[in-house]
This record gives structure tokens, C-alpha cells and sequence, in this order.
DNA sequence: TAAGATAGTGACCGATTACTTACTTAAAAA
DNA sequence: TTTTTAAGTAAGTAATCGGTCACTATCTTA
């Protein structure tokens, strides 16, 4: 829901700058952040291009602040779920939905992160993806780790590798509904994924 | 391994469109499909700019030949793998091995998928990526649905949702050896990965 | 209401991009 | 050996990119 704000303008560039991010997440929902210049912000914005310049510095310190957005948002969601149930399996559940939810609402996200984790170097914003997904990581070995205590599964399950095709499950999800070219897909497999994921965790 | 070839050049245009396959596989390696110019594949490959357009109409074309092998190569490792072993679970084993090995020799591949799945619209590049996914999935589906009829899966197994965690498990990995740098990872991780997905998938 | 601060404009810049073209030159066909 | 075909060159094109700058207009504040 871009723009629906039309008084003129003349923000403050603390607000221009949340708008700009929020102008991010919705163009690259149909876009590759690949090929979204400043021009197609700027636009998306009502403004000129010059403008965009006022409030960022460089265009990476645009996506710098659009993964600062998806760290405290996407984050704060997971940790949220994770802590929802003191049963560690069943939060693992509330944790994969809302991820579910949030790559729905936010389709451009997992293309964002995809997109910065293939850049050669170590750039500010590669390290901050990989915050990200050190982050997401931990909440979820954490959990396994609970269950683990509360022999809900296997004693000798490997968090590393379980913890991998936990988020692997997500970007399944995301790339089949790419393919597909429908981001319904996503809710239409999510629970059958989550289904066989739990079925190899848990203790039989 | 570029360019060990050095007899000054003068290739046939046949050879020379398999040599720039080749190398957009090594340069992919590394660097983003979006940031490849076809000056880094003319410096790769030892020959002027110009020279590319000499055997690739557009660099649309240039990449439809690399997803071209890509279909060649890893479809026909993967068909080959499925039919291995008349046991299905060992022949899905033996495709997810075969899949690893090929994206750690080809680390580039799947990053070309994703960038090209990325693209909005209907191009033939990206028909031609929804080609292979599909060929794919249809690959592990048929494993899973021999596994069903010889009662070694759940009868309610839901294949879909299945084949979709498959192929998360190998974005798991690669996403999990791009964040840490080093394609080592895959190795290390592959196996607990596909042990807890089979486990998943086992009638018990 | 006057003055300072700052968001926005629009023209501009240098660099880079995919692609073209007139030419040179090497290799295969005659 | 001569002719013909085509791979490679080198310079160039128009378009587009991120980023700058002098200036304008609006808001805040004293």
C-alpha cells in the first residue's frame, strides 16, 4: 500500500526514510532488488530522484536501513512466537507460522536477503543479513535444545543440521511460490511442509 | 578452472559458446549473475567485448545456453541417481547426494536459478528455469509415490509438500554455506540434513 | 513577522552498460 | 595458391546508473 498519503509533501526525514524502506519492501515484491534504481524509489515516492539523497547517503545505506527494518520487525516476531509456549515443539510451530505469515506480507524479503547474501565481499549490509540469520538460527536451536532436555526428541539430534532445514523449509516455500508465480501456494504447502519437517524431529 | 586453453584463440563459434557457458559457471561462483558484465566474460575468456556478440545475439541468449546445461547436466545426474536402486528412499538418498555434489562443484547454479526466478514477467529464461524445477520435482515426487506403493512412506504422505522440503533442504545448504563463506559447509551438513528429512518421511 | 534550517527540484556529471559496425586476419574450401 | 568465410578487433553508440549541486520553497522558531 504505497503512497496513499498524497498531502503534498514535505517530510521530515526521519518519516522519509520509513517511507522510503516501506516503498523498498513493497517494490521488491514483484521486483529483483537487482534491478530497482533509485529512479523507481524515488517515483514509487512521488519525488525526484534528487531527493531520495537528501535522507540516505548512498543507496546501500537505503538497504542498510531496510534490513535494520527487517531485523527489528521479522526478528522481534520469531523471538515473540518462539516464547509463546512453554512446549519447545509446539513453538517451533508458532515460529515457522509466523515466519510463514511473514514472508506472505512481505514477499520481498527472502529476495532481499537471497540477493545481499550473494554479493562477493563482506559489505555492511552482508554482515547485517548474516546478524539476521545467526539470529533466526539460534531462536530455533535454542528450542530444539529445550525439546532435546525435555526428551521430546532424538538425544543425539544434530541442532546444526535440523536448524538448516528448518529455515531450508522456508525458502522451499518461497521458491516454489516463485515458480509458480503465486505467493498462494505458500500457505497452501506451508502446513504439509511443517507436517514432515516435526515428523523427523520428533522422538518416535 | 578458466581459460587453461591459451593457443591465442580462433575457436569455432560452437566452441566458443561452450567456453562462455563455462565460464559464467566459474564466474557465478563468486559474484552475483546481476553484476556479471559481458566485459568480465570477454577479460574471462581472453577476447574483447565485442567479440561475445560475435557467437550470442543478446546476453539473454548467453543465458539461456548456461540454464540450457544446467538442464543437460544436473536434470540428467539427478534422473540417473533415481534410477540407481530399485529401492526409492535409497534412490532419493542418491539424488539429494547427487544434487550436493553438483551444487558444490557448480556453486554458481543455484544462484543463477534464483536470480532468474527473481525477474518479474514471463521470459524465456525464466520458463526455462520453471522447466527444470518442475523436472525435478516430478524426479523426487516419483520417488516418493514408488515409496508409497511399496508401503515404505505413510499412505497419506502428501507428496507436494514433501518434494518442497526436499528441495528447501538443498536452498538450506546453500544458503547456510553462503552466509559462512566457505562451500565446506555443505559437505559437513548434508548428510544430518537429509537424515532428519528421511526420518520425516519414513512410515514408522 | 523576520530569520534560519532543511526538504525538494531539476539539471547535470562521470562511469558503466549492452550492443553495433567498419575493419583486420586467420583458417578452411576452391 | 587463391578465394571465401567467419572469428576477432577497436572504436563507437545511446541509454541508464548512482550521486552532486545550485537554487527554490516551506516549515519552525524566536
Amino acid at each position: 500500500m504505497p503512497n496513499t498519503e498524497r498531502p503534498k509533501s514535505r517530510l521530515s526525514s526521519e518519516a522519509r526514510q520509513a517511507d522510503i524502506v516501506q516503498i523498498l519492501l513493497t517494490l521488491t515484491a514483484l521486483n529483483s532488488p537487482a534491478n530497482i534504481t533509485t529512479m523507481d524509489i524515488a517515483k514509487a515516492i512521488g519525488l525526484t530522484q534528487g531527493a531520495v539523497f537528501r535522507h540516505f547517503p548512498t543507496k546501500d545505506a537505503i538497504w542498510l536501513a531496510v534490513l535494520d527494518w527487517v531485523q527489528q520487525n521479522l526478528l522481534g516476531k520469531l523471538e515473540e512466537a518462539a516464547q509463546s509456549t512453554p512446549d519447545p515443539l509446539n513453538a517451533l510451530r508458532a515460529v515457522f507460522r509466523t515466519h510463514v505469515r511473514f514472508v506472505a506480507s512481505y514477499p520481498g524479503v527472502p529476495r532481499i536477503i537471497f540477493h545481499t547474501l550473494q554479493q562477493p565481499g563482506d559489505s555492511p549490509l552482508k554482515q547485517q543479513v548474516q546478524v539476521i540469520l545467526k539470529s533466526h538460527r539460534q531462536t530455533v536451536m535454542g528450542l530444539l535444545q529445550q525439546a532435546k532436555l525435555q526428551g521430546q526428541v532424538a538425544a543425539d539430534l544434530q541442532l546444526e543440521c535440523t536448524s538448516t532445514l528448518f529455515l531450508g523449509a522456508i525458502q522451499g516455500l518461497v521458491m516454489q511460490s516463485m515458480a509458480s508465480g503465486s505467493m498462494a501456494v505458500m500457505g497452501k504447502l506451508s502446513e504439509g511442509v511443517l507436517d514432515v519437517f516435526l515428523t523427523g524431529v520428533e522422538k518416535r
